[in-house]
DNA sequence: CATTGGCATTTCATTACTTGAAACCATCAT
DNA sequence: ATGATGGTTTCAAGTAATGAAATGCCAATG
């Protein structure tokens, strides 16, 4: 059971720069007016706090005078994300993905009320193949990983969208589920002219079993068979 | 060239709830008491911040009392991972290694004094491959890797680790360097077996080669080529 | 069972730190 | 030159942040 922090028992200050973090990070480039804006603070408090962020390597403020992420959210983001639970559950379950498929195997979570975001990949093995990256977002609406992130799609079974929100490409997704939440979306994204006639049927079955045992082997989640990732929700 | 923020111009209660957010995505798992020690707060002010960011998601904690890091922090890091130039710039070159060699290749930077920490991956292709993953630390001391972004390796050339700090592998490294100084170290990694020989010498001036024209190619940080990126220092 | 030690949590008086309005500065377009 | 926009600095006010002390909780031990 996770212990719920008390709603009132927050710093002022506190909140606030980590409200700067949140939007510096959702943004390719911000400036001090806008953030501002977005917090509904002054501008001489934004500037202090985006300093105080830049000081401490979270924040970076480039010639063009826009603010970015920092070294330092590269670098404890990444270190976050390789000892995430439901990353490292998930590994086990997109190799063999690639192994069953040939295809490449995503994890996605949400990531705000209109898109996902990629926190794991395995490429496919074929020549031609899907590419994509960590941290990558992309549009719940229209995309298969998107509709069970959206709680579109029972556990256990699967949808298929071709030509959603990318090209010519084919995507088959299922959800990961955790003490009855969809918590992640297991998926696997191919060529479209690799995924004809029966493929969804083959290949749909597969990730959905795959989403299915994800934190149903406690092989899987060596170590921290005791935390409920029920209560691990990257939505917010 | 990136502004540089005033020294003195941070606000205390925002400094300190960074310093937190750190000291507990640098742990896995950390208690009230050591988190408030290693920067000398006291507790009730310590626990006060921490609960700041749980209530932000960017910590979390479990039923054993430890404090981890939150969603806020995967999801924020991987998307500032995502952006990154430094990443963004590599992937070509990662990309072309795994083309000329088979075998698995990879950009790390320095994360603290001793370790180093895996920012970008590309797999290799054969069957028995290096497997690695975004956001792992390695020791600086005895590896390949390490050598590099401790300055032990001259621009334009490259070092072979055998038997370094992961059994039965060879690794070969050279520096990423930005207006004069080591921020990065392109690797690669395999198996020992199969690199016997002349392995390194083959492979060698390959990896030394791109990683001396990750930034010497403006189409590779395309969009980006009006920052100086040798002010971009990952190490703290 | 009671006691002890370690750690977490709450309380509260103090004041230092945070804050925002206003003034000032810098840049760009007309 | 002027005006608009955005960033930066200044400073007085008061509240929010703070830490010491008290209290609570839990596990281990005798």
């Amino acid at each position: 059971m996770v212990t719920k922090a008390a709603p009132d028992a927050t710093t002022r200050a506190a909140d606030r720069v980590l409200g700067l973090l949140r939007v510096v990070c959702e943004h390719d480039g911000v400036k001090l007016a806008d953030a501002a804006k977005e917090l509904s603070l002054s501008a001489s408090t934004a500037l202090r706090l985006l300093r105080t962020l830049e000081a401490n390597g979270f924040a970076a403020r480039l010639a063009d005078g826009l603010y970015r992420p920092g070294y330092r959210m590269v670098q404890l983001g990444v270190q976050a994300l390789s000892h995430d639970a439901l990353v490292a559950a998930s590994r086990p379950a997109l190799r063999a993905l690639v192994a069953g498929t040939g295809e490449s195997a995503y994890l996605s979570v949400a990531a705000g009320q209109t898109h996902g975001l990629y926190l794991a990949i395995e490429e496919g093995t074929q020549s031609v193949r899907h590419i994509n990256w960590v941290g990558r977002t992309f549009p719940l609406a229209g995309s298969a990983a998107g509709a069970v992130l959206a709680g579109q799609v029972e556990p256990g079974s699967f949808i298929t969208v071709a030509e959603g929100v990318e090209p010519d490409t084919t995507a088959v997704a299922a959800p990961v589920t955790a003490g009855g939440a969809v918590v992640a979306a297991l998926s696997v994204v191919a060529p479209s002219y690799r995924a004809t006639g029966e493929y969804a049927r083959t290949v749909g079955p597969i990730v959905a079993a795959e989403a299915s045992r994800l934190f149903a082997t406690p092989a899987a989640v060596a170590g921290r068979t005791k935390e409920d990732h029920g209560h691990r929700n990257f939505a917010p």
